[in-house]
DNA sequence: CTAATCTTGACTATTTTAGTCAGGTATATA
DNA sequence: TATATACCTGACTAAAATAGTCAAGATTAG
């Protein structure tokens, strides 16, 4: 049970945006070298935190991303949906079709799982960049 | 972020265990039709599961595995950590020789990995195979 | 004895992950 | 206007993890 890499680098790199955001566009250049994630893998990041309207980009020398809101505007969540992963727990076979396991019943654990799985989303929802700065800076060395 | 099967079967079959436990072994055969479940692939889990004391084997004829203990002292932790469930969402890189990214302070996001897997570590400490068997009962249809 | 059952380790096909590569397009600035 | 900087997109791929299978035993109830 772990996140993606695309989840880490992307909440990693907008926290670094929201860290150093003076009005100015960031590059994914400078991102790269300082959060140490390969440049082309943040483009494709980038270009679904685009889609899902969390970063604008300002093209040309001296381009760059900028957040669309303000850091305590964007949960983890809005993150997460924006780069595809997905809290998924729950995968008994054949669900759709006639129920788990092919019964007309829910499996054993399905109820388990949904708990787990809301745990997890609530926690992704309640959290959002300006918690992480913030907490960044309180424990920084 | 998923769970992986093993760790779901493992569940589903100590829940199955659990609910069919009358001092009578139950057979892997038996979870494996009735939870649909491949057998090969159950045994796998319960050596793991045998290993760890979670359950016990009696072997030959009319034999299978019994739970070594009450359901409610079964936790959903002890069952994830014989089969090797992880849960690991920090990945920063070299951590271990200089810190984070190669830098001696933390990356920017490691506290807020460190506290969702705390959340979900304290779910699977509270969650025992009681708890399944209890609402499993009152949700069946 | 023999059928049922657990035991163990090696093997493997498929899928997912974590990227790279190539070849663009747009624009600030000199 | 030339050029360097930066975004943009889709196809591709090596490696790892996943989700099992296969084979060959060892035990024991009846």
């Amino acid at each position: 049970m772990k996140l993606n890499s695309k989840s880490r680098y992307a909440v990693m790199a907008l926290a670094d945006i929201a860290s150093f955001n003076k009005q100015n566009p960031i590059s994914l250049r400078d991102i790269s070298l300082r959060q140490n994630i390969s440049l082309v893998y943040l483009e494709q990041i980038f270009s679904k935190l685009k889609k899902s309207n969390i970063v604008k980009s300002i093209r040309g020398a001296n381009g760059g991303y900028v957040l669309t809101r303000d850091p305590e505007q964007i949960k983890l969540s809005n993150i997460f949906s924006a780069v595809d992963e997905k809290v998924k727990t729950l995968q008994c076979k054949r669900e759709s079709k006639k129920g788990c396991n092919g019964k007309l019943t829910k499996c054993i654990t399905h109820n388990l799982w949904d708990d787990l799985e809301m745990h997890i989303n609530d926690f992704f929802d309640k959290k959002n960049l300006g918690d992480i700065l913030k907490n960044n800076l309180e424990t920084r060395i």
